[in-house]
DNA sequence: CTTAAGTCCTGCAACGTTGTAGAGTGCGAA
DNA sequence: TTCGCACTCTACAACGTTGCAGGACTTAAG
């Protein structure tokens, strides 16, 4: 029913050949020509079959982004800003969620999509980079926990540097119980919330404060449910803390939450830092103090990269890179109130 | 260098046309030659190639969902929603933003995906209706703003009635200076909007109460900042409200901020609801009284119409459906503290 | 004037899949 | 015995596109 090259080639009077020619902006038309085929497709609303091109080129123009959680605002955020890195180049992004089940982090990998993608910007939750790499998928970029070094390309922020800036920024304004919210088995989720807690000890060493475990709290999920949860369990504690840091800002809102549900002075009594400066932070009561990774610019990298490896120059096969990204500390309310 | 039905039936000692047989679940394959098939797709790791496939059959499977917003807390988890639902009929979802441009939105519907995608589950902000249906594309569901009636299958909640309910539990409550934030003019943009603004206006004369227009305060677009620009607005007014109406959670969190940040007692001096229940004003301080839609119901609901479109039954081209789901009143601590 | 290089255009084949038509069995009913 | 039917499997064509090889013509160089 849409209108098909052989179409257009029959109402211009050209081959097939040279309306693809046209639509691809080869060389050797002939002015004349090419206006009197470009008129034809705006004539008939010509648009190219993908599933055609794919069919014949390989390429789908298509990747895939694999986020664990859409909902979370972070992802949410990053998704967004993928998605208009990824138009500039006239790619489609593909969004999957993987719940951070490894199964469906497999299936994406395994599964029909196999041949339906031509790269993937995969931020890891289950599997770890080997099994993401490893699988004979297609071009890989990885985003947050490292896989390992020089299993694939890989962008993140220093987690470790990032978390100690939390810590320390706690640290200057006198607290000295400080506690952190966030650590994580030894899943290959949270590896990233690991490499934050391991700034956070080495920000306490700095200023002489002693590593008390009581005041690590581990959750199950980065969720406000879990933030709130896990400072109901701190502040139940023989000493509560004067200062807790959330290795994200979705349980600093949660815990946020159980404070001032209890009357708790933030930040006179306890400061509240988080992670990842999420819109939310912004406009909590207490705003929240936060670190800012430069998520535009991990999004722009990894689309960069991915676009390096599916493209025919020499870099497409040259060794994994790593890119570091800045952040920022956000001192708000919740500490400097 | 991926398998093909072609390999497939090299090692298996039949026909490709048997090999696809397998594949695709057809009866009349001898037993036998069907498990000798099956260890050899497995054995291979063979995995039909969906372009060849969508190329032939002319169905992709792929649905595409089009919000204006991802990292919009609602549509993130509508987005996730709709996503589960399709995997239940193993399609496969790409979300669009469309940023609210309807240069975007003609775009996305006359564009390369235009081959691409089976059917199309459409949130419109810029578009009215005709415009995405009479574009002669897939077949759509119309997502929260009618499209005029008999346009496409169409699901939302009764905005009209959701609106009442917030402002009448306001009323309840013995406020009788009640603003409203959120109406917006005349474009597509906002139709839910305008809706739930025409629920408030016939709650306040159900409880007769004047219908003050410097109560009334539009937004230029949905999201936190402009809740918390248009309550600075409201307060400083000669006589300011004693409760707000939100048309969203966004805008009462801004809202929220606003109101906090100067010193108003919430809900004390000013009673705050929203609508939408996103999850941020489940722990907020206080908690956001809202409007709860059934969402995880719109979306199974949006699926099943585009199923019922796609499929081969009477159903496929019967008239436009309209459906509509339920609303919760969810009373929270900013109305009753 | 011949040859080489360049320009413009065309036809063919192939990408991997599935619908259609039909060939070759074996079995039960007429 | 003969026919028809159900079963099992196969060959072929087509979906819409683009790379390749090459033909016809023009221009520039020797």
């Amino acid at each position: 029913m849409p209108p098909r090259l052989k179409d257009v080639a029959a109402r211009a009077g050209v081959s097939i050949k040279t309306v693809s020619n046209v639509v691809n902006g080869y060389v050797h038309v002939a002015p004349g020509t090419r206006a009197r085929v470009q008129a034809v497709i705006e004539a008939l609303g010509y648009v190219p079959n993908l599933a055609a091109r794919q069919l014949r080129g390989g390429r789908s123009g298509v990747i895939a982004l694999a986020v664990p959680e859409l909902p979370a605002p972070y992802f949410a955020e990053l998704a967004g800003l993928i998605v208009q890195a990824a138009e500039r180049r006239r790619w489609t992004v593909l969004i999957d969620q993987t719940d951070g089940r490894a199964e469906r982090e497999r299936d994406l990998l395994a599964g029909l999509r196999r041949h339906a993608i031509d790269g993937l910007i995969f931020s890891p939750s289950a599997l770890n980079g080997e099994e993401i790499v490893g699988s004979g998928g297609p071009p890989a970029v990885l985003l947050g926990a490292r896989a390992g070094p020089g299993v694939a390309d890989h962008v993140a922020i220093d987690d470790r540097a990032a978390g100690a800036d939390a810590t320390r920024h706690l640290c200057e304004l006198g607290r000295n119980r400080i506690a952190v919210i966030g650590v994580l088995d030894d899943s290959p989720r949270g590896a990233a919330a690991r490499r934050r807690l391991a700034g956070y000890r080495a920000a306490l060493a700095e200023a002489g404060l002693a590593n008390d475990p009581a005041l690590e709290v581990g959750v199950g999920r980065f969720g406000r449910a879990e933030g709130a949860a896990a400072m109901g369990r701190l502040l139940g504690r023989a000493r509560p803390p004067d200062a807790v840091f959330c290795v994200n800002d979705l349980l600093a809102l949660g815990a946020l939450r159980t404070l001032l549900e209890r009357g708790v002075d933030v930040p006179g009594e306890v400061a509240l830092i988080g992670f990842d400066d999420i819109e939310d932070g912004r406009f909590s009561t207490p705003t929240l103090s936060t670190v800012a990774p430069d998520t535009p610019r991990v999004a722009q990298l990894a689309v960069d990269l991915l676009a390096e490896r599916l493209g025919d120059g020499p870099a497409a096969s040259g060794p994994p890179r790593e890119l570091r990204v800045e952040h920022r500390l956000l001192p708000r309310e919740s500490t400097v109130g």
